[in-house]
This record gives structure tokens, sequence and C-alpha cells, in this order.
RNA sequence: GGAGGCGUGGCCGAGCGGCUUAAGGCAGCAGUUUGCUAAACUGCGGGGGCCUAAAAAGCCCCACACAGGUUCGAAUCCUGUCGCCUCCGCCA
């Protein structure tokens, strides 16, 4: 949720926020409700302050005059009771129409109206050059039996997926790999230095998040709008959901919280299963592991002052380009047009991996900034040093989506014989030492 | 799944129908003092509203897990929900 004092203070600042996106949404109306609560507001406050002066009178009487107060302190309580009703009304309709307000947009935030006007910002990494034609990701994965989604069909049903032997060690050495190098003040340090980003080189904590979470704290992260709704798992006899992310639950890992300004940044790696239903995505990328109900991510999120969130949303970026930059996939950095934005974001950008196989660059990452959209409802704050208390930045961005990395690799380390080499950083990480996927002889 | 106990500010902890305007302590921040540090003393500490150009100050409302209820009046009594703890059962 946004600030609602920007209702009353800067209207400007929102409109523009909403055309830039294409968003509908009559802005003073809302500030003429919100003008109505106020006042309505301060109606009630004067009739409560009068309604305790009378209790407090009552207490320090006796007798007759005691009972005379007693039946016009009644009669307010019944009229206080109407107004709150009122009130109410009014108080749900302009926090409803609030939680439609997608996040401000940060300025550098390229203005359009689709995918189309993401803008490409650098496109980094040697694109292999294969003297046979390269294959995708399935013919590979199928012939080196590491992906079956057919018996996964048969078991799950569309959309899910078994990884199978190398693809299994490989996931675990990306967990490995990527736990290690968030982990090193000093790696973390040498990264901001190269992209001259200022943030300190704090660690990140790893942490295994729940995969569940409650309705009400799922709405507190702005994850679980009428739209949102459709992509969630829901368990109503326990009524909780499946996480899409490790975001939902690392983010609010500090609701009620007031973080001390000495404690930040807050930095979490986690990983964890994802779990989207893919409604509305039907036809797209219906083969193979690149669109599934469940995958494993390991994510990165953040809590750090509003001065400094923007810095961390570059760190991020540095950080995931370093991650890619290691396993020597190519990739391209892109800028999120206003109209492909997420609601919550106030500046996204996504790296995109090169796919030899299908001969374009597919998403693999994302950064957010969600400056203190979800921290507003959180009630995730901090106290600075000065003693006063203000609302968090949240960032959260990709380390590494599991699957499509996975498929990244396949599709850029093959070899003409139809093996697949294994990137060199991951080797050390190897549960069993090998350098090359081989085909098996059946 | 069953039985019981407990949820008070950043933390600890008193209060168990109206002298609570949430005592007291710790931590934090600001100020005074100080050659510096420490100590001592004073003040501040959540959300909202009125006032203000904005702030400060002042005034008011709300906040004792959450939501209702009883009452002129609720941290305190009642109901429900959630969370935590202990025991029994089941279990990786």
């Amino acid at each position: 949720m946004i600030d609602p004092q920007l209702l009353h203070e800067n209207p400007e600042l929102i409109k523009e926020s909403l055309r830039a996106r294409g968003i509908e949404l009559d802005v003073d109306h809302l500030i003429r409700r919100d003008t109505k609560r106020k006042s309505l507001l301060h109606e009630v406050e004067e009739l409560r302050a009068a309604h305790n002066k009378l209790s407090d009178g009552i207490a320090k009487l006796e007798g007759a005059e005691r009972e005379d107060l007693i039946q016009p302190s009644k009669d307010l309580k019944e009229t206080i009771g109407e107004k709150e009703a009122e009130l109410k009304v009014l108080e749900d309709e302009v926090t409803g129409i609030l939680m439609l307000l997608p996040n401000i947009l940060a300025p550098d935030v390229p203005v359009g109206t689709s995918e189309a006007d993401n803008v490409v910002i650098r496109e980094v990494g040697q694109k292999p050059q294969f003297t046979f034609t390269p294959k995708d990701y399935i013919v590979l994965g199928a012939a080196l039996n590491l992906i079956d989604t057919e018996r996964a069909a048969k078991v799950a049903g569309a959309r899910f997926g078994y990884l199978r032997g190398e693809a299994a060690l490989i996931e675990f050495a990306l967990v490995q790999f990527v736990f290690s190098v968030l982990t090193d003040a000093d790696a973390l340090q040498s990264i901001a230095k190269s992209v001259n980003v200022a943030v300190p080189p704090k660690p990140f904590v790893p942490v295994v998040p729940p995969v569940m979470i409650k309705p009400d704290v799922f709405e507190k992260m702005a994850r679980l709008s009428a739209a949102d709704k459709d992509e969630r798992y829901y368990l109503p006899q326990d009524n909780l959901y499946l996480v899409g992310s490790a975001e939902h639950t690392l983010g609010a890992m500090h609701l009620d919280e007031i973080l001390a300004e000495s404690d930040l940044p807050l930095r979490y790696v986690g990983f964890s299963a994802s779990f989207r239903r893919e409604a509305g995505s039907y036809g797209k990328d219906t083969r193979g592991i690149m669109r599934v109900h469940q995958f494993d991510k390991v994510e990165m999120e953040s809590f750090t002052t509003k001065e400094q969130s923007l810095a961390e949303q570059n760190f991020f970026v540095a950080l995931q380009e370093y991650l890619m930059a290691s396993l020597k996939i190519p990739y391209r950095v892109v800028m999120i047009s206003s109209g492909d934005m997420g609601l919550p974001d106030a500046r996204q950008i996504d790296l995109e991996a090169w796919m030899p196989g299908q001969n374009m660059y597919r998403e693999t990452h994302t950064a957010d900034l969600m400056t203190d959209y979800q921290a507003r409802r959180l009630k995730t704050r901090i106290r600075r040093k000065n003693g006063s208390i203000e609302l968090a930045h949240m960032n959260d961005a990709t380390a590494f989506a599991i699957g499509r990395t996975l498929i990244a690799i396949l599709e850029n380390y093959q070899a003409a014989d139809g093996s697949v080499s294994i990137p060199a950083v991951l080797q050390p990480f190897l549960a069993k030492k090998i350098s090359r996927i081989e085909p098996t002889v059946k």
C-alpha cells in the first residue's frame, strides 16, 4: 500500500504513476472519500472525548448525582455507535481502493504499455558458437535422462517434472555455490566495488523458510490481490496458501517488528520450493520445465533504510550478474517498463539468459524494489539512530531459479556428441566428482 | 488429535473494573555536566486527528495478541480466533 498522505500532499504523483501503468482509477473521487472519512473520524473522536469526560465524572460522584449522569452517557454511547458504524463503512471503502493502488514508480522506469517497451540496458557474455545445430533442453534433457515430464504427468499431472541424475546434483551444486558467495563478506565487497555501488558488504543469512503462508500475511505482502489469487494454491482445510516464492515468507519475517538501524541492511538468502498454478498461461511453454507448477528457487531479500534501497537493488542486480557470469552463461539486463511491472514494484530489473537451443533470451532473474509498499502493511519498521521510527524499505531478487538455470546450462554447455559439460564453478560443489554428462547407453 | 497454562511498549516486568495520564527497570536517542570516556541528572519513545506554509509545542482519539461482547467506565470480566509453552497420543 502506498502512503495515504500522498492523496492530500501529492496526488499528481499518484496520477502520473497510474497513467504510466495504464491503470484507470478515479483518484479525485478517492480523495473526496478520504476527506469525508477524516471529517467523520474527527466527529467520532469529539464524541468519544465527551463520553470519556462523562465517565470520569461518574467515577467521582455518589448517589443521585451519579445516577443522573448514567442515562446521558448511555445515550451518547449509542450515538457514537451509530457514527462509528458509518465511519467503518467509509474506512473500508477507502482502504479497499487504496489497496488497489500500485507502488509509485521510480523516476528512471521506462514508460510503456507492455513487455514490448522493456529496455535492454546491456548484453553481457560471449554467446557460444556451435559447429552443429544446438538442441533445446527438452531434447537434451530426454536424451541424457535428466528431465522426465512424462512420468511426472502420470503421477502429478501436467507442468511437473522429475529432475534426475546429474540434474539433481546440479540443483544442489547451484544452491551451495550461491550460498557460498552470498555469505562471504569479501566476495560481496569486491562485487559491490566492481560496479561502484555503495552498500555495506554485510553477508546474507541463509534461510530455509516455510512454504505455506497465512492469508492475512499474504495480503500484507501485496501478493494476494484479486489477480494473484488465481495463481495461488490454497489449502482450505488449514486456511493456508502455498508460496509462489521464498520472497513471500522471507519478506514477511519481520512482520510487526521494529528493526534497529545498526542491524541494517538485513539480508537473507532463502531456498524453497515455489508453487504456481499458472492459470492463464495455457498454451505457453507447455512442454518441458520452463513453466511448471513447482520449482525450487534461491531468493534474496533485504531490509534497508529508504536512502539505501535503490543502491541495494542495483547491488542485487550486480550479484545476479556475477552469478550468471560465473556460470559463463550469456545474459542481458532488462529494465521493465511501467506497463509490464508488478503492482508492488517501484522499479523492476530482469536478467534474461541466452538459450541457444531456443535461439532467444529467456527470463531467469528478477530484482524488485518495493520501497515501503509492503512494509507499510507488514508494519516492518526501523528505529533510526536518532530514535525516530519509520517504515523499512524492501528488496527482493532471484539468486537462482533452479529449473531455468539448469535449462540455460544444458543449452549453453552442449557438445556435438550430445554430451553436456558442467560449468567449472559448479564442479567443486557437486556431490559426485564429474565434469561432463554423457548420454546413457541403453 | 486430547488436556492444561500463558500472551502488557524495543526488551524485562507490575497492575487483575474508575487516583493507570500503562508503575518500575533495562536498552536506545537527545540535552546538561565533562579535557575525552564513564557516571549522574533531565527529557523523549506506537498509530491517527486537530492546529501549522511546514515543523515544534499544545489539545484530542486509539493502542495491553486479534475480533466481538458485558458495563456509565475494561489491560482487568465474558465469548471466539490466532500465537507460544507444558503434558499425553501420533510421527521424519
